[in-house]
DNA sequence: CCACTAACATAGCATTCGCTAACATCGAGT
DNA sequence: ACTCGATGTTAGCGAATGCTATGTTAGTGG
């Protein structure tokens, strides 16, 4: 039985959406830690087979990579934060959001170096990246925000630069983890985002008389 | 008398010194804007003379680049910031504080640029970077608060988190204005600033009884 | 004025890059 | 077994890149 030299069984044929699908993945690797420019052809051909068989140009396989990374979100958004906007634990809401965000970030750090990538590239899909971020966040906490002013629970105050500033705060420091490993704080994650969280639910919670 | 040919007058020699900081200044315009392997030392040299007079290569000048610039900060903070300090104007200090960080990213994007392709690219003064910048605002903040704290009038939290929680926030807006223009809040900044720093101030300062 | 040196300009080298073309091989169908 | 088409491999093209080498020119000092 001849195999192809140097081919182990395993790197079979793949039919087109599959080979298209490992070379989306490789290239997603390889784009997140160089940039475009930064990265090869070469580099992502020797790590898939046919890439030009599947993309004409450089140009169309980062396109490809950046639409399809930027589909990504925080996950288990919504199986984690229900049970607290059930509970009205406000406490529970926001840490646990902060949480997920900066887990989210330290599992998937080629997410953010994309977003990074795509935004200093100015690359015509890096707006779409950052707003389809934004889009799954924003659903939740201003919903859950704007139920808990009504009920005069938190105190008056936009409800977007209040969500915002949350996601501000706390990406900020899950990017810092990413970019600058060894420039943040010698604190663990968890409670770190404990002690923000108690910050910002204090800056928002109506005083009480 | 003989120019150079295509050469106005405009364009007589320099010094060394002078030629070494025309080249960094140039130099930092073309990589902020492209990053290491995106910006080619084609451009810079048709920009400025004598670059291999200077550098002996692409990586030995943008070391030069990446450390020049990160010397630079938050300019005018001490004068800024003193007079509410001395004054134990939080809202104030802080409010200023977050507008001057606004104002430096708004006015100096190559800062924030070259700060993030320098982190995505791994470059060896990356966390210098980072660290000079951090150094610059933390000394302010620190102090201020621990004083504002002694006097029983911030809540006891851990003094770092605080610095590098309001600075997240800030910097967050900050950065967004500069790599995703389109997808910020449709506020003015002093407004947005003045709202987080109002949510913020109000975590931060212990409850009237 | 001349000589010298430092600043400047440009042609070109060797290597790398994105991509094409030609050929090889697998796998399914007859 | 054979054929055909889709998948895979590799050599090589033309252009781009970082850098070197060579020659030109400005400016200073004697």
């Amino acid at each position: 039985m001849s195999n192809s030299k140097g081919r182990s069984l395993a790197r079979r044929r793949m039919n087109a959406e599959d080979r298209r699908s490992a070379i989306i993945s490789a290239a997603i690797r390889l784009f997140a830690e160089n940039g475009f420019r930064g990265a090869t052809t070469r580099q992502i051909a020797s790590a898939v087979p046919v890439l030009y068989e599947h993309f004409a140009t450089k140009s169309d396989l980062y396109r490809a990579i950046i639409d399809a990374k930027s589909q990504q979100g925080i996950e288990y958004l919504r199986e984690t934060l229900t049970p607290y906007m059930e509970r009205r634990d406000d406490r529970g809401f926001f840490r646990n959001l902060g949480l997920l965000i900066v887990e989210f970030y330290d599992k998937d750090p080629d997410y953010v170096r994309l977003l990074m990538f795509s935004a200093l590239e100015g690359h015509e899909l890096a707006d779409v990246y950052y707003q389809r971020q934004l889009e799954i966040y924003l659903e939740f906490v201003l919903s859950y925000t704007r139920q808990r002013m009504k009920a005069g629970v938190f105190r008056r105050i936009n409800p977007e630069v209040l969500a915002r500033s949350f996601a501000g705060m706390v990406s900020s420091y899950a990017q810092a983890r990413v970019l600058f490993p060894n420039c943040v704080m010698d604190m663990d994650p968890k409670a770190a985002i404990d002690k923000m969280t108690r910050i910002f639910l204090h800056g928002i919670l109506k005083t009480q008389d």
